[in-house]
DNA sequence: AGAAAAAAGTTGACGTATCAACTAAATTAA
DNA sequence: TTAATTTAGTTGATACGTCAACTTTTTTCT
C-alpha cells in the first residue's frame, strides 16, 4: 500500500502518531466513550493489534483506560483533551490529502473500485471454506 | 488485505511458501537467470525484503545463488529443480484462486478498479514533495 | 446452582512493508 | 588515473497485519 506513505509521514511530522494510532484515536473522537470490540467491529481491526494499540496509546497519554464497571471483561475509551486537541489539528491535512489523491478520480471511478473492492472481499469470504 | 489470505493458505499447506517466497519464485520460473534488481524492478518489491527473501529461499534450497563473473556486486539467480517441480505443482492451484476470486467481476470493472488503483497511485507519486 | 459456551482482551509468533544507513564494487567525470 | 558518483546488495529498525493460544469474566443452558 504505497498510498499510504504520505499519510504515514504528515502523521509522523506533525502528530507524532502512527497510522493505526491515528485510525483509533480518529474513532473515539467525537463520540464520548468506546470499548475495544466496539473499535474492532468498526474498523474491522484485528483484536490484537488493537490491543497494542491502545496500550501505547494509553501509554502515551491519549487514552484514558477505565474498566467498565458493569462488565469487568469490558474497558472504557477515552480520549484525553491532548490527543483531541492533535487530532483537531490533524484531521484538516488528512482530510486535504484525501481530497488531493481523489481528485484525480471521477464519481464513476470511485464507485466502481469500491464496488469492485467489496464484490472481490465477498468472494475471498465465500470461498474461504473450499480450502 | 484480507484478499490474500486462501492465497497465502494455498501457498503454505500446498507448498511450505510464505507469498513473499511465491512471488520470488514465479518470477524466477520460466526465465534462466535474474539478478536481485531484476526482479525489485519488475515487481518493485523493496530491496531489503527481497534480500532477506532470496536468502531464506537459497538457504531453504529453492534458489542457486552465484555471484555474477563480470560484475562482482550482481547476482545470479536460478530456481533449483526441487523448486520449479513446487512451482509447476502450485501453479493451477494458485490460477485456480485468481479465477473464481475475480469471477465475480466483469471486464468493466476490472478495468476501472486498475485504471483508478493506477491514478491514485500516480497522484500520491506526484503530490509527495509537498511534504 | 453448576457446567458449558461465548465474549473481551492479552500475548506470542510470524509474515509483510517501508525506510535508512551501510559496504563494496563499478562507472563517470575531472 | 584518481576522485566522485552510482549501483547492487545487506542489515537494522519500526510499523502493520494475521493467526492462534490463553486468561478472565459473563452468559446461556439444563
Amino acid at each position: 500500500m504505497r498510498l499510504n506513505a504520505q499519510a504515514i509521514r504528515i502523521l509522523k511530522r506533525n502528530a507524532g502518531l502512527t497510522l493505526t494510532q491515528w485510525r483509533v484515536i480518529a474513532l473515539l473522537a467525537g463520540t464520548d466513550c468506546k470499548n475495544s470490540s466496539d473499535i474492532e467491529r468498526q474498523i474491522g481491526m484485528d483484536k490484537g493489534q488493537l490491543s497494542r494499540t491502545i496500550r501505547g496509546l494509553t501509554d502515551a497519554g491519549y487514552v484514558k483506560f477505565k474498566t467498565d464497571a458493569k462488565d469487568n471483561r469490558k474497558s472504557n475509551l477515552k480520549l484525553t483533551a491532548k490527543a483531541q486537541k492533535i487530532y483537531d489539528q490533524t484531521l484538516p491535512l488528512m482530510r486535504n490529502r484525501q481530497r488531493s489523491l481523489f481528485a484525480h478520480l471521477d464519481e464513476t471511478e470511485i464507485k466502481a473500485i469500491y464496488s469492485a473492492l467489496e464484490k472481490l472481499e465477498r468472494a475471498a469470504h465465500l470461498s474461504e471454506d473450499e480450502l
